[in-house]
DNA sequence: TCCCAGGTGTCGC
DNA sequence: GCGACACATGGG
């Protein structure tokens, strides 16, 4: 069997599959395994080209392809950057990072669950919630990587699970999804879920809406405010401008845009980025935030003189 | 042991 | 309208 190439420039798999967007790719050898909606899918990155594999779906390709948003114009959005230094470091550093188009539900409900949670928090929260509550998919790995003079013994299969419906998840209790490391996040998850379900929300005939159409019916569900509704905007919905205001982008508001402002609200903030960082923010927020993340330092307990071995 | 995490909802002023 | 606080859980 041969892995389906496809063609893949100005763009990093794993610098992607890392940047705090999506919580459920798992890394394998020399790729990473997961699911796309209910397709489970194999991918690895050689150069300019995504090799993939999956279990049989012909549209594979596309999929993938629409799934990382090969088609957005990434130079041209990260020339869109403003021009200082927090930015240009975070260009530089994220390079070939693409924000993704994520299944509306999978990404509203993951959002949910991930208020006052680390990223490796949110991992295994959703793994959780997919071993639990989704569906398993298959993939045989990649010829290649067959173990040679082990034919008698099986052949390791990649088991993928899909993200459970808003279906499935209203089904549930908030018991039971309490058991999946919820916390009080447990209840929002399970009333949405619900809302969801019943048609009440269709998260789908929401895409017609403006960008401030849309926040506002998001907010109106259990568990999302301002910042999750962005997050789901920005992942789920293409709105390129939604600018998500977390922890580490406020820090980094605060320090580098706003370094002796005393009163700075979420307002205040808010009305600033929108402007300042314009139509394609969402992505600027995007490599800001990865850069901060993956290039932090520890900073308590310890000085920076400590870390560097000096004393 | 303590602090922190891709926040939200509620309450008192 | 704004600030303070509670809310669960696990890694560092």
């Amino acid at each position: 069997m041969q892995l389906t190439r496809i063609p893949a420039t100005d763009f990093d798999l794993a610098t992607t599959l890392d940047s705090g967007q999506v919580f459920h790719w798992e890394k394998v050898d020399g790729g990473f395994v997961g699911a796309i909606g209910e397709q489970a899918v194999y991918v690895e990155q050689d150069g300019e080209v995504l090799k993939i594999r999956d279990g049989e779906a012909r549209a594979l390709p596309r999929i993938v392809a629409n799934y990382f948003a090969l088609d957005h114009s990434l130079a041209e959005i990260c020339a869109s950057f403003p021009n200082d230094p927090a930015m240009n470091a975070a260009r530089k550093f994220c390079r070939g990072l693409r924000v993704i188009r994520q299944p509306k539900w999978e990404c509203l409900a993951t959002f949910i669950c991930s208020s006052m949670k680390q990223v490796a928090h949110i991992r295994q929260i959703s793994r959780k919630l997919r071993e639990r509550f989704g569906e398993t998919r298959q993939i045989d790995p990649p010829s290649s990587r067959l173990r040679r003079g082990k034919a008698s013994q099986t052949i390791d299969t990649f088991i993928v699970y899909t993200f459970p419906s808003a279906e499935r998840i209203a089904q549930s209790s908030e018991k039971e999804l309490r058991k999946c490391a919820l916390g009080y996040r447990a209840k929002n998850l399970l009333v949405t879920a619900r809302v969801v379900a019943s048609g009440d929300v269709d998260l789908e005939k929401l895409g017609t809406l403006s960008n401030v159409d849309l926040r506002a019916r998001l907010c109106e569900l259990p568990g999302v405010g301002a910042k999750v509704a962005n997050c789901v905007m920005l992942f789920a919905y293409e709105r390129l401008s939604a600018f998500p205001i977390d922890v580490w982008i406020e820090r980094i508001l605060r320090e580098k845009y706003f370094p002796r402002a005393r009163k700075l609200n979420a307002k205040r903030l808010q009305a600033f980025t929108q402007k300042y960082f314009g139509d394609h923010g969402g992505y600027a927020q995007q490599y800001l935030f990865h850069h901060a993340r993956t290039t932090k330092r520890k900073r308590k307990g310890r000085s920076f003189v400590t870390i560097l071995g000096v004393r």
